[in-house]
DNA sequence: TAGATATTTAGGTAAATGTCTAAATATCTT
DNA sequence: AAGATATTTAGACATTTACCTAAATATCTA
C-alpha cells in the first residue's frame, strides 16, 4: 500500500500508467514519451514494478510492460474507507 | 493532485486522516497519537491543508481540524481512468 | 563469436522530505 | 499586564528522491 502511494506520487510515472493503459510498450517506446534519460524511466519503471502497478515480460532484447490495474482497488478501497458512510 | 498523491505518500497523514474521518480534532489531539513532536504534527498538517484534505478553524486557542474528503472525488476519478473501459 | 540493440545497474549530485529543538505567535485567564 | 496553554515557524540534520553519465548485462543477428 505504501508502495502504492509511492509509485504514484510522481507525475512521470503517472503518464507512464496512462501511456500503459493504452498498450503495453517496451521501456525503449515508454522513453520516447519523456524527455528524460532512459536510465531514469528504467527507475521509474522499476518503482511502478514494487508497487505491483506493471508487469515486465522479457520478449526477446525487449522488455514489454503491462499495466496491473488490481492493485488500484485497493488504493480505491483505502480512499472509501474515509468518505463517510 | 499533484499536491494529493504528495500528501497521501506517508503514513503518518493517512493515519490522520483515519482519526479526522471519525470526528473533527485540535492538533494537540492529533499529536496524542503519534510518537513524533507537535512540530511534526504541525508540518504534516500543513501539508494536507495544501493539498485540502483538510482545513483548520480556530477555536480559541485551539484550531480544529477537519477532513475534506471532496478532493478524494478527483483521486477517484483520476484511478478510475486507468481501469480498462 | 563479434557487433548491434535494449535495458538495467552503479555511482554521483542537487533538491526534497521528515524529524528534532528552540523560539515566535495567538489566545485565554487571573 | 503577566503567565499559561496551543500551535506554528525557523533552522539544522539525516535520509530519500530524481536525475545524470558511464558501465554492465541480455539478447539478437551476421
Amino acid at each position: 500500500m505504501n508502495k502504492v502511494f509511492k509509485a504514484l506520487n510522481d507525475d512521470t510515472r503517472r503518464q507512464m500508467l496512462h501511456l500503459l493503459r493504452e498498450k503495453d510498450l517496451t521501456a525503449g517506446a515508454i522513453a520516447e514519451h519523456f524527455n528524460i534519460s532512459k536510465p531514469s524511466i528504467s527507475h521509474h519503471l522499476d518503482l511502478l514494478k514494487q508497487a505491483d502497478l506493471v508487469v515486465g515480460n522479457r520478449k526477446g532484447q525487449f522488455i514489454i510492460y503491462s499495466i496491473n490495474t488490481t492493485v488500484l482497488d485497493e488504493v480505491l478501497a483505502w480512499i472509501m474507507t474515509l468518505k463517510k458512510s
